[in-house]
DNA sequence: CATGAATGAGGTTTCATTCAT
DNA sequence: CATGAATGAAACCTCATTCAT
């Protein structure tokens, strides 16, 4: 749970009040991702609920605290995806591509999280800074990558220009823009990114993406 | 000004009315950019305007009267500068990663455009969908690619199955995440993407990325 | 006004805006005095007023500014009584006598100020030492003791040993106690302090009280 | 306990029901006391108790309840201390000062005592007047004081017009000032009525006060 | 065009109290 | 006796919007 408020119910004892609590966070989620911090509504969330408005406050402290819970909720998720990519055996190139599509889903099917963290950006990151956990546990999506660069680079496919960081933030603009500006695009160029008949080209396009720059000999 | 709203002066006749809008826009759009559209104050907007609440009502009718002219004059704002880029000349490679860069260079020094069409995006562009103005001209950008990469398409150079739309997402999306998610981005890997010692590795990144898709013969 | 808040109106323009203001201020002091700070309903203080709810907060800001501007009336209203005690022509004895008489009629007739000021004792004075106005214009009282005891003290009819504050702390506790103890006294001993038929004795008792321990020759 | 409520435990059986309930009693003091009535919150004596919300409810039944019997503890404490008051052999003078300085000493030692007659006050003290051993026990401290003043009158060195509830209430009054208006005076004054560098002084004076007082040859 | 005053609906939060185990 | 979970009523406060001058 949030990592600096008090006067709440950290961790629940009986089941059913886990049962209330991941009800709330599912619902919460929600209604954030779809309305941004200040438009989202504790009542409706509460009226969406098995539970009252006062179980919010109860176990969460404040709207506030409701959304650090979701924040850290989803990007403990992510963090799950991340740790269940193993790329040890495979060639850079193709280790390259893993993380990418691997990244590529799971944004491409996470539509709250991406939400989430526009929002969570128009507040300058205000929120999720007063979590811990997550600064401390979500970085280490970098390690993989730099491990894989490592290889490339050593095997002498790869630039040596362009780091760890770079790589990751080049797969994550590609993988977020799908979702987080999926409407304003579709609105203006009249095509839906996220239209099931264009995923296979568009996760291979990521693919391709990231495997051509580093790969590229131009470039070098 | 919004295309379907009525009752509000749509065009200033004298120059003082005009300066009057202006500076109510200019801080509407620093508002809205920053805390979103429910998290922005009419108050906050009118107090930091030489004017009063009284004239953005007159002049914009409602919030969202209000919100709806700031969004069209930011997407004004980069119409101005597509239509400024120039490419005729150039090979089709220098021709995609001088449009790159002039994306790059556009979004990462208007971080209110980028801010809200991220807020307009958790609004699923309801507000964008009622402006004919942005639909009609906007998706004009793309012509330009199209041109472009039928030249390399052509010269041999650059692969078939990626169109225009495709490359546009490809530029917009690492060019928007600098701004976009800069905070999130820099409170878990503790680099701002921003940096000013950054902005020139990462403008020929942009270039390189996008260029090396399209020549990627891998992907032929 | 309150010193420290802003976002409120401090001084009111039209004389209905001054109204309004002195219709809310006069059932909050009522409210207030009569419930305690956290009894007092922001509510029920509306519900009495010509205006509304929200009129309180656009004016006072809070429940605790408007209780703020309550307290300062009242300090404001006893500085008012204060000023008009004039006893440089009698005689120390009459002069002391005077001033305690004079106290004695503000405090049983100002039932208001006595619970406000046991209110803020209750909350060990937070507020008031937030209000500059009470604390630099209300120890004035003082001067007017310390010039009459003076002389009273150089007429050798006075004791030396008790200062100004300390004839205030006598006056201000005899004159406080019949309002701010009524009830409890009255349940208990069967006697209204305010009985107007006690009035007339207990006010030369106060004289008596005062003048009787300043002049005590066994004291010296 | 109260005297009119009824489904509650009245007497505890146990020892341990008693600890429970005397600890829950020493902290409800405090917070009453420190907060009001309104003020004082349920969940807060719980959380400082070593037992819960739960018991409070079952040995007080409610919030008033429980108020109620914090009450008339500490009334039957200052009884307590009334009762070991013994003048008999003494002078009416030294009899009224040592009255004096007894009730001085315990008020000034006894700050959640006065503070709670304070906010009973506040509310007319319709609480205490539910107590009929509140009200049947402590008027008693009167009759100490009538025998003392019958026998300064009749040895012609005490005014006769001013009776046992009069001295008792200067007494009170002096007493109660200096814990019950601690806050607002010392904020404006600058003096701290409890500093125990002026306890002696003050308890001097009180004596001073109402013998010079009941001894007044000028006041006959 | 300008300004402070006013409004009502609805938002977030709190509190005493009770229930289930 | 003890505990965390739950509740509903009501408290405080905010916001977009309109009015009177």
């Amino acid at each position: 749970m949030s990592d600096q408020l008090s006067d709440v119910r950290e961790t629940p004892t009986t089941e059913r009040a886990v049962r209330t609590q991941d009800d709330i966070l599912r619902i919460a989620t929600a209604e954030f991702a779809a309305n941004g911090y200040a438009g989202a509504r504790v009542d409706e969330i509460a009226a969406r609920t098995r539970t009252t408005k006062r179980m919010i406050y109860y176990y969460f402290g404040s709207k506030e605290g409701l959304y650090l819970a979701v924040l850290e909720r989803v990007y403990a998720q992510i963090r799950q995806v991340e740790r269940g990519i193993h790329v040890e055996e495979l060639s850079p190139d193709a280790a390259l591509r893993t993380i990418a599509e691997a990244t590529y889903d799971h944004h491409t099917t996470h539509e709250a999280f991406i939400q989430l963290v526009s929002i969570e950006n128009i507040h300058r990151a205000e929120h999720l800074r007063q979590s811990e956990t997550i600064l401390r546990e979500n970085a280490t999506a970098i390690t993989l990558l730099e491990e894989v660069i490592e290889r490339g680079v050593r095997a002498g496919t790869f630039r040596d220009d362009v780091d760890a960081v770079d790589v990751h933030m080049m797969i994550s603009a590609y993988a977020c823009f799908h979702v987080a500006n999926r409407h304003t695009f579709a609105a203006i160029f009249e095509r839906d990114m996220l239209d099931p008949d264009l995923q296979d080209s568009h996760r291979r396009l990521i693919g391709d993406m990231v495997v051509a720059t580093m790969t590229d000999r131009a470039a070098r």
